[in-house]
DNA sequence: ACCTGAACACCGTTCAAGT
DNA sequence: ACCTGAACACCGTTCAAGT
């Protein structure tokens, strides 16, 4: 019953780097990045701000590891069991991602901005790893694996980000089908000399799946590298 | 000579919108996000921060016409004389923002992030319709023309970015042949359990051209799309 | 109509001091 | 080793007052 005794019990309201990434975490879910405060973060956790600079170096490194934490789970969900076929692995890694930046919008921009700000201990590798593999066993040559795996890395964080956008567009309570609505008909009223394309293009956008939308798009880049490098089956 | 005589000389010194927003996007160029301050931007111009607000609602806004105006100038650069394919049109295209991009690095948050924040007077319609445009030219049908530009803009808006991110890693001084190096490095010493394909790849990443690489994934989904859409000639 | 500049509330970060 | 909390420099924004 001594302290030393119950070292491994949990000291449930002791700070920990860990305690701060997840309440970091829920601050960004909860109000975007401008949510994210050193004052709310300490009232939250019941310190001051030198406690949590004790285990954190910087806001940008507080914003890093809430990204990686939340991408690592994200990838996590996917490879327990190996997927069917190469294809279907790219579209669960997507998804992942997709799901993820859709629950934490907030992880859009910082995965178009941070990633790979240093080299080391960036989220970069673990997305790449995650499709290149996939992509490896897709039957595409080693030369071109690289592109092909980052193709799909780039158009899935453009997708996703450009999703999380129109989710929470401006502010939580904004209906997403009202924005769609308002954006659609925003569209209609260009001017038609300079935007003949996307007028007539303004209902599709309107009435499409977003999920889907984004899975059409992994099987036309899917279709062009099975194309540019048949499998030699 | 009486003022009203030359109303339509230049008063070069007058504050004005566009001016604002020039000094804002040299501002941006030469520091990041983090360089746009009211502050400097006073001082820059030789004023207050009330000047600048009466031509200017607040931050975001400013943010937001800084990005349109190179946008807007960046997609105005290929249009000028029809390309020779449909195919082209969309390099160029994909090209005007890459290089866009790459000189204003700061534009691949703002796109990530503001793109469509309100429906109007957002930037996404110039671009989708610049893609768009090429889309209806290759034959892809109706239905699927935007789907299509879509999987366009997101893979160069994320691709871009990603760029932005390599090109400026950690700060102007880094050499960024020193921090692929690096990157490559520490890409090699990652756990060869974890990550095979990463590490396999390493060596093509640090030698990569990123104009033709991003040339690369253009081409795998434009193979994609008429592979899809077979055209009809 | 357009600009000035002091003032306000808030932010990230530091650091001497405690335990 | 870990935490406290006052303090600092800086930020976006407002607004009464000038011209």
């Amino acid at each position: 019953m001594s302290p030393r005794a119950r070292k491994s019990e949990r000291r449930t309201d002791a700070l920990s780097r860990e305690r701060i990434i997840d309440a970091a975490v829920e601050l960004l879910d909860a109000a975007g990045e401008g949510g994210l405060t050193f004052r709310v973060l300490t009232e939250r956790l019941a310190t001051g701000p030198g406690a949590i600079y004790w285990h954190v170096a910087n806001k940008g490194e507080l914003l890093d590891a809430a990204t990686e934490a939340v991408v690592a789970s994200a990838l996590a969900i996917g490879p327990v069991e190996p997927p069917a076929s190469p294809q279907d692995g790219i579209r669960a890694v997507a998804l992942g991602l997709f799901d993820a930046i859709d629950e934490h919008p907030w992880l859009a921009a910082q995965l178009a901005t941070q990633l790979s700000r240093s080299p080391s201990r960036s989220v970069t590798p673990r997305i790449l790893e995650s499709i290149g593999r996939q992509v490896s066993a897709l039957g595409v040559p080693v030369s071109s694996q690289f592109t092909a795996a980052s193709a799909l890395m780039h158009y899935i964080l453009g997708a996703a980000g450009q999703n999380a956008v129109n989710g929470r567009a401006a502010g939580p309570d904004v209906d997403r089908g009202e924005f769609l609505d308002a954006a659609s008909k925003a569209w209609k009223e260009l001017d038609p000399d300079d935007y003949p394309f996307t007028r007539a293009v303004a209902d599709q956008m309107r009435a499409h799946d977003d999920r889907a939308e984004f899975l059409a798009g992994i099987a036309l880049i899917l279709a062009g590298i099975t194309t540019v490098h048949p499998p030699t089956a």
